[in-house]
DNA sequence: CACATAAAATGGACGGCGTTCACTCCCGAC
DNA sequence: GTCGGGAGTGAACGCCGTCCATTTTATGTG
């Protein structure tokens, strides 16, 4: 009942995003479209439409992947670290290197917009907490702050700064600083920031 | 000369970008078309480019209008304060709100990259150092530091964490956080940051 | 084995996009 | 009054996302 049954819709499904991700590491997410990614499967776009509901769904699947990725990336810094602080740092560390070194996915992720109509999506948005919950995590081992409201907003205000280190350093609109390292400014960042709070506190 | 000649090229040009602003921040970024602002300014497509080079060069011209904005309204902010602390902060509070006043405008200031082949360009470039420099020079008055190369990384590490939470507040990929809340966000990074230098440095 | 069925896959169509360019129009100079 | 040449046009090209009528084919049934 079908024709080839060469793939399965899974395995198609995998083909699918695989491709995607090739061409987008290589083009960038302009030069990704579907019929790109029907060439390179070897079947044809309205095929697509079947293994994905639009472009949108693929590009949002890829952007989980990519979260996905980070987390893992996150993790294994986290993980290489035992000492509260360098953690943390290393944190910051492997953030900045995941966006300089895979910077179309790292873009998409935060440029693509699901239209109103396809919002929200519990699979990104869970994947995005969870990726949040490491940083605070290890924040908390950080800091001593037993106000959980208070420690989330520690925990976001290091990564937002963080986040707009890789961000400007994946823009290309930050040429005049330093090319080399964003890295830096994320230590500083983080090791500044913590100053702070422990000299506010005690 | 010429046909109409209702319009001087100079005209033209205003027309062109005053059509395409309000298109951006109608219908955003993706909604923006050289058809569009063709049909807007009541000339044809081929017109639109005895105007502006390309697409390219329209929209750099229109990021640099935006680079202009937010310049005036740090610049309003920064005047309104005179103690050093407070105006850094509203700086960081002004930036964010701009964002979040005008997100189109501002995502495509940042997401919009030109091709190779059209870098550099010294009249965005100008804009953007200025604009750099009004917080430079703000953080100066903050931070006792005489070092220029450390006082411009302080800044830099700063406005890249001031902007990464106006990122991820336009992003839309942060909806567990309080909307309102961004300022706060920025409040207690230059806040903290800056307890932080000075309880290192004293 | 033959046939019917229904899922799998196709490919052409549609409207929109950026960009180019041969062409028409008409102002201003003569 | 005519005519050169710049201003302006609009059709064409090759892309794009999306849809869907049509064709293909693996499988269940006799």
């Amino acid at each position: 009942m079908g024709r080839r049954n060469q793939h399965s819709r899974e395995q198609q499904r995998e083909m699918t995003i695989a491709a995607a991700e090739l061409i987008l590491v290589r083009e960038g997410f302009s030069g990704l479209s579907m019929r790109k990614v029907a060439d390179a499967i070897g079947y044809t776009v309205g095929q697509l439409y079947l293994i994905f509901r639009n472009q949108d769904d693929l590009l949002a699947t890829i952007n989980e992947r990519t979260t996905d990725a980070i987390y893992g990336h996150l993790r294994n810094a986290a993980d290489a670290e035992t000492a509260p602080l360098p953690r943390l740092q290393a944190l910051g560390s492997a953030y900045i290197e995941f966006a300089q070194n895979h910077p179309h996915r790292f873009r998409m992720l935060f440029e693509h917009r699901l239209p109103p109509e396809m919002e929200p999506r519990p699979s990104s948005e869970t994947r995005i907490r969870r990726m949040f919950e490491l940083v605070e995590s290890a924040a908390a081992d950080v800091v001593a702050e037993n106000d959980p409201a208070r420690l989330r907003q520690i925990a976001t205000t290091l990564w937002s700064g963080v986040h707009g280190i890789a961000a400007l350093a994946v823009s290309g609109k930050f040429k005049w600083a330093g090319e080399a390292d964003f890295r830096r400014y994320s230590d500083d960042l983080i090791t500044t920031y913590v100053a702070g709070l422990q000299a506010r506190h005690g």
